[in-house]
RNA sequence: GGGUAGGUAGCGAAGUGGCUAAACGCGGCGGACUGUAAAUCCGCUCCCCUUGGGUACGAUGGUUCGAAUCCAUCCCUGCCCA
């Protein structure tokens, strides 16, 4: 099997699955890719403590890569999140404290682990706070912002969108230091590849010449796809925000749901990006028409649960979420816990347990009939809960359910 | 520092003394239709003990019977000048 995925360019497989969005020397780097172990890097910052659906298109490009025997190397932001990356970026981020992008950071290491492979020595993970933070202004200024040409920053795509409202200095030097990395990585762990989304592409372009310049070493740059949706919006985005990869902020059900619940014209693109199915039997199930596509949304949502919250996960939500819709209640049903709740009115109850957010979209819900208890339509506004409704399962409009058991 | 244009609900954007919890669009939510899809249609969309009450239009303090709307001071942002 290693054989196989050996014998085979990575470049072709990222291509055929669609992940290439821009190279900077698609021949060089292909023929790179096809001849050599390849070390590479992508960097995450730690805006967050948890990575999200976004962060994961990366990671499957990784996990692409190092099974096709290259060496990936994680870089951990602890260093440019403390500035923050403005490309694309309409509003000035929130400037965090050291310790959450500390706190932050060794959230991310704990979940790349799930999908990289960092056993002897097969990838690396760094932290680019280690080299950035100890750098002296000047010196920093003298080694490697001569290289850089105002003019020439100015003219990047990812700062258009700041025109408008404005760019810091601040914000402005974070392609340096982005930059900085790779130069570094490359003196380092002769990393002579940098990946990542395609929102990179100018901050990957300045590291990859800041390199050429001062060590007349090649280096590339390459960017995947963002998961963007058919028509152009971003995808990963839920009621609540981003689609994070932690069970503890989305549960594995919900998740599975997202994923269950794509457009049809989405589904190509995210089991040909997020999956490890093969092509051609991604192509199979992508051109199933009308509801026969329903199974390859299964596929998908099962495949993806799979590789972020592990097999198990990925059955349960799977077998709980087609109980559901078939009608049935299910063990794996989301549940909450609440106590004392015989005899309390059911809006207290739901708020109470977060599953309303307030008590207005609670009436709201009722006076518009998106609210059953056990099957039956609640239609006032002041029901008391009783002894007879436990154990309750709440459904929330049509696809949101809720098991709650009182104590 | 000077000049100038602004800061309105999740976002964009009206309103410029009472009829405004605030038009409209997007987003979100509920319903119908469906395939747990999309499109479409209908409704909702600050909070609360809902024929009522409380907060709210950058902040604070005024004027007024009454202010998002007028005045003062302050903070923040864009643009131009230095």
């Amino acid at each position: 099997m290693e054989m196989i995925l050996l014998a085979e360019n990575v470049f072709d497989t990222l291509t055929e699955r669609g992940f290439i969005a821009q190279c900077t020397d698609e021949a060089e780097v292909k023929k790179l890719l096809g001849e050599n172990k390849v070390t590479f890097y992508i960097g995450f910052d730690p805006t967050a403590d948890s990575l999200h659906a976004g962060h994961f298109i990366a990671l499957m490009a990784m996990a692409h890569m190092q099974r096709a025997g290259h060496r990936p190397i994680c870089l951990v932001g602890g260093g440019t999140g403390t500035i923050g990356d403005p490309s694309g970026r309409s509003d000035l981020r929130k400037v965090m404290t050291d310790e959450v992008i500390e706190h932050n950071c060794e959230c991310f290491k704990k979940q790349m682990a799930r999908f990289i492979d960092f056993s002897d020595g097969k990838a690396l993970m760094v932290n680019n706070g280690d080299w950035l933070r100890k750098l002296g202004y000047i010196d920093i200024l003298r080694e490697v912002g001569a290289h850089f040409t105002v003019n020439r920053m100015l003219a990047a795509e990812c700062y258009k969108q700041r025109w408008e409202k404005g760019l810091t200095f601040l914000e402005f030097n974070y392609m340096v230091m982005q930059a900085y990395d790779f130069y570094k990585l490359n003196g380092d762990y002769d990393c002579v590849l940098q990946m990542g989304g395609d929102d990179q592409w100018s901050n990957i372009i300045a590291g990859v010449e800041l390199t050429r310049r001062k060590t007349g070493r090649a280096a590339y740059g390459l960017t995947n796809k963002l998961l963007l949706k058919s028509d152009g919006s971003k995808m990963g985005k839920t009621a609540g925000g981003a689609l994070w990869l932690d069970a503890e902020k989305v549960s594995p059900y919900d998740f599975y749901q997202y994923w269950r619940n794509v457009d049809d014209a989405d589904v190509k693109t995210c089991l040909s990006l997020l999956t490890f199915v093969p092509m051609d039997e991604v192509n199979r199930l992508s051109n199933l028409k009308d509801a026969a596509i329903n199974e390859a949304k299964k596929v998908l949502a099962y495949e993806v649960t799979k590789l972020v919250h592990g097999e198990e996960a990925a059955r349960a939500a799977e077998k709980s979420a087609s109980e559901i819709f078939a009608g049935q209640s299910s063990e794996n049903m989301p549940s909450v816990e609440v106590s004392d709740a015989v005899g309390k009115k059911l809006l207290d109850v739901l708020a109470a347990a977060k599953i309303i957010e307030s008590k207005s979209e609670g009436r709201r819900l009722i006076a518009q009939s998106g609210l059953t208890l056990n099957d039956e339509k609640i239609s006032d506004v002041d029901y008391i809960l009783s002894e007879k409704d436990f154990p309750a399962v709440i459904r929330k409009g049509k696809k949101k359910f809720y098991r709650i058991h009182n104590d």
